[in-house]
DNA sequence: CATCATGCTTGCAAAATGAAAGCATGATGC
DNA sequence: GCATCATGCTTTCATTTTGCAAGCATGATG
């Protein structure tokens, strides 16, 4: 990982806020083009490296492995053992994480009203 | 503006959509630290240039610049004379923009109950 | 006409992005 | 048991974005 070399909050104390806004201090952690994307595939389903690199706007690979990295910091992503005897651990959103769904629900309504052409893309599990 | 030039998309067409995902087009108008920060300023009530860069996180000049430049092309926003008689006109949020308000509802939620040491900030509106 | 406030723009260094290639590890084939 | 392949990353590096600071245009003010 390329962030957290000699820091060790995570836990609890993110220190680098911009302010004490729960908006800012969301941006702060989602605040991009992929990070709520990621979590868009966790909740479509999606479980393994590979999963998220197949979505349709191509994550590529040093920002995917970036961003998971971020979510597990922060707690939002866990890791658990593969339920098909795979090698590779699974990603798995945690509480933290499935409640972001009200978020991704709201930008999606949004987007389906005002931005023409977008239409809700078929998932794994509907 | 810095961008915008030669293009003439705007009223429709946006070319450059990743997917036709509603979340990720959203994303693409809305994915980075700064631009749901200035529609929440918007939101409690900032009309001026100078009222965005008196917010906490310190929003850069020709950031604010730029992002009140995407979201007027994007139809957020718009400009309109401003009612204290000054030169300047100010910034309002369209229908469009108003709409966005679960997203950073959502938002605010979110950060208040998984972050530590957010709140509310007080407003020029409650 | 000098000074000031507002609303930007410009310059530039540092950080983030993203395409492509590289690499480690375990399974698979023979 | 050794080459091959797939998965899951990491590294490299050119390009883009960020953000601090300074500059500049315009209209009000003295």
């Amino acid at each position: 990982m390329n962030r957290a070399v000699g820091e060790k909050e995570g836990v609890k104390g993110a220190s680098g806020r911009r302010s004490p806004c729960p908006v800012a201090c969301c941006l702060d952690l989602m605040g991009d083009r992929w990070t709520l994307l990621v979590v868009r595939d966790l909740m479509m389903g999606a479980e393994r490296f590979k999963e998220f690199t197949a979505s349709p706007e191509g994550i590529p690979t040093n920002i995917l492995s970036d961003r998971l990295g971020r979510l597990l910091e922060s707690g939002v992503v866990v890791q658990v053992a593969a339920a098909d005897g795979s090698r590779h651990p699974a990603y798995r959103l945690t509480e933290k994480g499935r409640e972001l769904i009200p978020i991704l629900g709201a930008m999606r309504d949004w987007g389906l009203k005002w931005e023409e052409g977008t239409r809700v893309m078929a998932g794994r599990e509907g």
